[in-house]
DNA sequence: AATTTTTGCAACCGCTTCGTG
DNA sequence: GCACGAAGCGGTTGCAAAAAT
């Protein structure tokens, strides 16, 4: 037995909205308002549609006071700020955002944001990632989880080794050593070796109960997917999940929770991309030659993916401003201003 | 000029959360 | 505490317009 409709689906309009219903509707609120009721409301509007669809349409297009058209520069920063503490959830960050609707920022990062933050690697790049020593941290932490700081005894990548990242179970080590309670998405740089040509980085929360708080999963992962396929998606079928595990208030998310913060796995590796910090060759073949070959085997993988578009010229600096300008840590949420948008509706 | 590909975004779908009895 | 229905939310899809070939 499956679930119950929502509305008479067969009796119900779907598609874009004409500028007679788009009347219709606007005209009704503007008089009644939604009466808490979205599922009455387009009967009593004279609307054949789903009030699901009415709801939709109402809050994305048609209520005052709606912002269209380009994103500025500090709202930019403010949605890569609020992405970088709190993941894809798009109402809360519209909620900081006046004007603009969750919608209108879930499709601008889809489409444009991501873009300029990650920026996109040539298939014929895509073997080995030599990344500036300095500039990886750096962006790590941009990256890194909002207050409170991890813990010293939390394990942290060696600024100066190579990381193997095993995007089987998303987790990243050096030789010796994993880091399982830290995710690493693949990221991406040129040949040319100057700490400004990374384009993609990304620390993402610890895929388990840390120090942090309980699991989060930011979409960061999906995001990359488009660029570069497999090695960002974490589950088997190469779908990406979202698993920010949604607790009533945010804070729970970050403060006090304490967990497993040591428990790694162990050596355990299948490495499948390598990151050669120091931009030394032979160290990354010693490496390879130390994980049974595993990152050649990424590197076969790899070249034969379909990667072809063009980098962006989005450098360390401007990732860097773009993200740190509000800096994560000083971030907070303004339940307040959530709360307002809940009520306009 | 015609066709194909890419992009942008509105709208939909279905799952989760919330409120109420 | 449970069940149910409505609202909220985020991922995905579909399609028109723009760009590329």
């Amino acid at each position: 037995m499956g679930r119950a409709p929502c509305c008479d689906k067969a009796n119900v309009k779907k598609g874009p909205w004409s500028p007679e219903e788009d009347a219709k509707l606007k005209e009704y609120i503007e008089k009644h308002g939604t009466g808490a009721n979205w599922i009455a409301l387009p009967q009593k509007a004279g609307l054949r549609r789903c009030g699901k669809s009415c709801r939709l349409r109402w809050l994305n297009y048609l209520r005052p006071n709606i912002k269209h058209g380009e994103f500025s520069d500090d709202e930019d920063r403010l949605i890569c700020t609020l992405f970088s503490s709190i993941g894809s959830r798009w109402s809360i960050i519209a909620a900081q955002l006046p004007g603009r609707t969750d919608n209108d920022i879930k499709n601008y990062w889809n489409t444009k944001l991501k873009k300029k933050l990650f920026g996109m690697v040539p298939q014929s790049q895509r073997k080995t990632h030599h990344i500036h020593n300095a500039s990886f941290s750096s962006l790590l932490q941009s990256f890194s989880p909002p207050s409170p700081s991890p813990s010293p005894s939390l394990p942290s990548p060696s600024p100066s080794s190579t990381i193997l990242y095993n995007c089987n179970n998303n987790t990243y080590h050096t030789p010796g050593r994993s880091f399982p309670n830290f995710e690493v998405s693949y990221s991406s740089s040129f040949s040319n070796s100057s700490a400004s040509c990374i384009t993609a980085a990304s620390v993402l929360q610890p895929p388990q109960e840390t120090l942090l708080g309980p699991m989060k999963h930011y979409q960061l992962q999906d995001g990359l997917r488009k660029f570069g396929g497999e090695a960002s998606c974490s589950s088997s079928d190469g779908s990406c999940s979202n698993q920010i595990s949604k607790t009533k208030e945010l804070e729970n998310e970050y403060g006090g929770a304490t967990g497993n913060n040591g428990a790694n796995n162990g050596d355990q590796q299948i490495g499948m991309h390598s990151y050669n910090f120091n931009n030394e060759a032979d160290e990354n073949q010693k490496l390879m030659a130390s994980n049974g070959g595993e990152a050649n085997e990424w590197s076969e993988k790899s070249s034969n993916g379909l990667w072809d578009e063009t980098p962006l010229d989005y450098g360390l600096e401007e990732i860097k401003q773009l993200i740190s300008t509000t800096s994560c840590n000083s971030f907070s949420f303004d339940e307040n201003k959530a709360e307002e948008k809940v009520m306009y509706y």
